[in-house]
DNA sequence: GTGTTTGCAAACAATTTGCAGAATT
DNA sequence: AATTCTGCAAATTGTTTGCAAACAC
């Protein structure tokens, strides 16, 4: 797709930025970050390069709500968590014992390369305003 | 939010169309097969319609990779293959021996209610294609 | 009759794209 | 010098919403 890949001053802050966060910004809060460091940055670039970092393997982009996309600095596959009442994404703690690759069916015919784990209901926030 | 749930020739058809499925339709899809029977049918009635029925938890919504829905009749939880060539969406026979849930760290303080399993790679047909 | 649902079209939100100029190699 | 990248604005895509009429209970 991309030839090759040359530097950019707004690359560079977006992978930075994204690598300081924990909470998976999404592009618009990325844009937002940035407009402190590179003022006249525009929404457009941030959207190219999240885009390309992702087709990379660069970053990640999590895809809960079907509305907002997520992205993610940490490529080791990880599960998430997803509050259904604010929307946010995080990470959460669930080792499991087992890779669930290797549970798939023999029967499959097509080539799996990953496997996306994401928990939902609401985070604690959420939970204790609810209650 | 709705106070009685009224019936409609409209949202019945849709029902048992993806009841009918085993392909989890988008809404588009819906829409194109439902006008052979019902041809003067709005793609809004679909989209809202499709929502109604996963609210309530008659259907699931399904978000794999940020752009289209699908959606789904059968709501037991179980795991799915979205193909990353083709976009489309197959169930998996991957039965895993424990339920993820049960692995998550006590030390999380929000309150879980479901967990996604989402297989990706290429699909059958898209693997042949690109060997 | 009251309240929900419909078709239609317009509105929306998130993301992508075309372009001319600026920056990188 | 060649090519990638940027900012901007317009375009696209998937989905939601406001409305008056139609329908279900």
């Amino acid at each position: 797709m991309h030839t090759t890949m040359k530097r950019s001053r707004q690359r560079d802050a977006i992978l930075t930025y994204l690598c300081t966060r924990t909470d998976h910004p999404t592009a618009e809060m990325v844009y937002t970050a940035l407009q402190e460091t590179i003022p006249n940055i525009s929404l457009g670039t941030v959207y190219r390069n999240l885009s390309q970092l992702a087709e990379n393997g660069i970053i990640l982009r999590i895809s809960c709500d079907g509305k907002v996309d997520h992205f993610d600095a940490t490529t080791t596959p990880h599960p998430h968590f997803f509050c259904t009442s604010c929307g946010c994404l995080e990470d959460i703690c669930a080792p499991l014992p087992y890779d669930p690759i290797s549970f798939v069916s023999p029967e499959f015919k097509g080539t799996i390369k990953d496997c996306t784990i994401i928990y939902s209901g609401t985070c604690e926030k959420c939970s204790i305003n609810e209650a």
